[in-house]
DNA sequence: CTTGATTCTATACCTGCTACAGGGTGCATA
DNA sequence: TATGCACCCTGTAGCAGGTATAGAATCAAG
C-alpha cells in the first residue's frame, strides 16, 4: 500500500534526472513527501503527478516560478481558472512576441546569405560587412 | 593620433555595460589592445567594430562561442565565405525549429484556454487536467 | 560479509551576463 | 598640495535552469 519511491525511481519514471528533481525541491517546487531514517527522501504519486506537470510546463516555456505561481493557484478554490487563464494568454502573449523576433532574425538572416552569393569573387564577405553596418546603426560605410 | 579609449568610453560608445565588455575579454571574444602602466584596458576602433560585431551576432541570437568561430573564420583566407554562409544557415535552420516548437507549444496553450472556457461551472480547472494529461501522455518535448 | 547500486550533501561548472566590495588611478579645483 | 570625484582594477557572487563531480553513507542481493 506505502507506493512511496526514492528519488532514483521518480526521476526515472519521468525520464528525468536525479539533480534536477533535488533543483525542484531546492527551489521549493517539489518537496519530498518525507525521509528515510536514512535521510534518502521520499515520494509518492502526487509527486509523480507534480514532476509531470512541472516537466511538462516547462516544454510550454513557462518558468519555474510561473510553475510555481500556476501550482500555488491550484490549490486555491474557484477563482483559480479565472487567474490560470489569464497568465496562460500572458504566456501566449509573450511567446508570439518571441516569435516574431526569431522570425525578423530569420529575415536578417536569409538577406545576408543572398548578399552572400552576389559577392563578386575578390570581394570581402558580405556577412561581415552587413554584421559591421550594424556596429554604429548603420551610420558608417 | 593615438585614439586609443578605456574601458568606460567603449562600452559607451555602443550603450553597453563594462562587465560586459570585461566578460568578453576573459571569454577571449575582445581583447583590450594593450594596457596603461597602471593597469587599464586600452581599445581602438578595431576593438569597437569588433564589439559592434559581437553585440550586432548576440542580437541575431548567435552564441558567444559561435561568434568566436565566426570572428576566427574573418581573419582567414579566401574560403572563410562559404563557411561563414554554411554557418549561417545551420544558424537559420535552428531558429526555424525553435519557431515551430514555439508554435506549437502556443497551439497547446490555446487548446487549454478553450477548454477552460467550455467548462461547467464546477468542474475542475481543464488547464491542470490538460496538463496533467501530458503527464504520461505526450510528456516534455 | 561483501559487492554494487543507490542515495546523501556539498560544491563547482555551464551561458551570458550583472553587481558589488575594496582598492588604485586620473584629473580638476580650492 | 590636498581633496574630491569619476573612473578603473581584481575578485567574488548572484540570476535561471540545470548538470556533474567527490566522498561518504546506505540498501539489497548473494
Amino acid at each position: 500500500m506505502k507506493d512511496r519511491f526514492t528519488i532514483g525511481k521518480l526521476a526515472r519514471m519521468v525520464g528525468g534526472n536525479i539533480q534536477t528533481v533535488r533543483y525542484y525541491g531546492r527551489r521549493g517546487l517539489l518537496l519530498p513527501m518525507g525521509r528515510k531514517k536514512s535521510g534518502y527522501r521520499l515520494y509518492d504519486e502526487r509527486s509523480l503527478k507534480r514532476l509531470g506537470f512541472i516537466r511538462f510546463a516547462r516544454g510550454l516555456d513557462f518558468s519555474l516560478d510561473e510553475i510555481k505561481g500556476l501550482m500555488e493557484l491550484r490549490d486555491e478554490p474557484s477563482t483559480a481558472c479565472d487567474m490560470v487563464r489569464k497568465k496562460t494568454r500572458k504566456k501566449i502573449e509573450a511567446i508570439k512576441k518571441k516569435i516574431k523576433d526569431l522570425e525578423s532574425i530569420t529575415e536578417i538572416l536569409k538577406e545576408m546569405i543572398d548578399a552572400c552569393k552576389r559577392r563578386l569573387p575578390r570581394e570581402e564577405c558580405p556577412i561581415f560587412k552587413t554584421i559591421e553596418k550594424g556596429v554604429k546603426g548603420r551610420g558608417k560605410r
